[in-house]
DNA sequence: GTCTATACTGTGATAGAC
DNA sequence: GTCTATCACAGTATAGAC
C-alpha cells in the first residue's frame, strides 16, 4: 500500500529534480497527486519540508556509508567496499543525487542540504587527505563527481535502463582505475 | 569601458548560475546593477532573453569546436587538439557551462538551451560511434562530463584558483588516460 | 536611458467548513 | 483528511512621464 504522504514524497522527488525545486510549485505537485494545494500542506507543513523528506534518506544512508570510511579507512579491500557501495548508493538514489549535486550548491540556507554538503565535504577529506597532488585531487574529484553527474543526471547516454548490473560492474571497474594511482 | 548592458549580462550570468534562473528574479538582478527592474527590461526584453544573452557566446564557441571536430575527426593528434579546446572552453566559460549542465535538463522550452543540448547530443555521438562497449562509452561521459562538474560547479575542491596553467595541464592529461583505450 | 506606477498572474501559507 | 476561500507578497511585464 502506498500513503498520501509517500505518494507526496515521490512526486515532489521527482518534480523537484527534473524542473528544479524554485520552478516546482506546491500547485503542480498538488495537481499531480491529485489534491488540492491545502491538502499537499496538510501532509507537509511547508515546500521545505517536503524537499526535506525528498532527500532525507538518501543522506542518512550516505552518512553511514561514510560512517563506515571513517572506521575502515580506503585502502586495500575497503576501497573497493566503499566504491561497491558508492556505486549502489548513486544507483539507488538517483532523482536525490541529481537534485543535489544540481541545486544543492543553490539552496544552501536549507537545512537538509546543508547535511548533504557536510557529507560531501567530509567525503572529499578523506581524499584529498592521503594527497598532495593536484592531478590526483582532481582525478578523484572527476571519478566521484563525473560518476554521480553522469549517472543520475545525463540522459544523453542512456545507458541505464535495462543493463544496471553491467552499469555497475563497468561504473566500479572505471572508478577502481582512476583512484588506484593513489597507491603508487 | 563596461556598457550596462554587459553589466546587466555579467550579473545575470552569475545569479543563475549561482541561484539558479527561476530563483533569481529580475527585481534582485537590478538591485546588484543599481538600476530598477523596469530598466533592465529595456535592456533586455524579458528574463529569457537575459538568459539567451548570458549563455549564447558559450554556445557559439562550442559550436566552433565541434564543427572543427566533425570536419577533422577524433583520432590522433586531432583528439589532443580537441582535448586542449574543450578544457580551455571549460575554463573560459566556467559559469555558463556551470548553469547549463545543472539547468539544462530543466529549461529545456527555452530555444537557447535547446541549442546547447542539441551539441551535447552531438558530442555525445561522436564518442558513441567509435565504441559499442558499454565500460567504454560510460568511461566518455564520465570524463567530459566529469571535467565539466568538477571544474565548472564544484566548490568543494578548490584547486583552481591561483593554478589555472597546472589545472589546464592536469585535466589534459587525466582526460587523454581516460579516453586513451578508445585505441585499444 | 531610467524612472514610477500599474496590471496581472502565481506563489506559499493560513483559517475554517465539511 | 480534504476542501474552498482568502491572505500577503513577489513575480514578469507594460505604459507613460521625465
Amino acid at each position: 500500500m502506498s500513503t498520501t504522504q509517500e505518494d507526496l514524497r515521490a512526486i515532489a522527488l521527482s518534480e523537484f529534480a527534473r524542473a528544479g525545486y524554485s520552478a516546482t510549485s506546491l500547485q503542480h505537485i498538488a495537481e499531480l497527486a491529485g489534491l488540492s494545494k491545502s491538502s499537499v500542506l496538510y501532509h507537509f507543513a511547508s515546500k521545505e519540508a517536503l524537499l526535506a523528506a525528498a532527500i532525507g534518506p538518501a543522506i542518512d544512508d550516505m552518512e553511514s556509508i561514510l560512517t563506515n570510511v571513517a572506521v575502515a579507512g580506503l585502502f586495500g579491500d575497503n576501497r573497493e567496499l566503499f566504491l561497491a557501495a558508492f556505486v549502489d548508493f548513486l544507483l539507488k538514489y538517483r532523482l536525490e543525487v541529481n537534485l543535489f549535486i544540481n541545486q544543492g550548491p543553490s539552496l544552501v540556507d536549507v537545512p537538509v542540504i546543508d547535511r548533504a554538503n557536510a557529507l560531501i565535504l567530509t567525503l572529499a577529506n578523506f581524499f584529498a587527505v592521503n594527497t598532495d597532488s593536484l592531478e590526483e585531487k582532481m582525478r578523484f574529484g572527476i571519478a566521484l563527481g563525473g560518476a554521480a553527474y553522469m549517472l543520475c543526471s545525463v540522459q544523453t547516454f542512456d545507458l541505464v535502463d535495462d543493463t544496471e548490473d553491467e552499469t555497475r560492474v563497468a561504473l566500479v571497474t572505471i572508478l577502481s582505475d582512476l583512484l588506484t594511482p593513489m597507491n603508487r
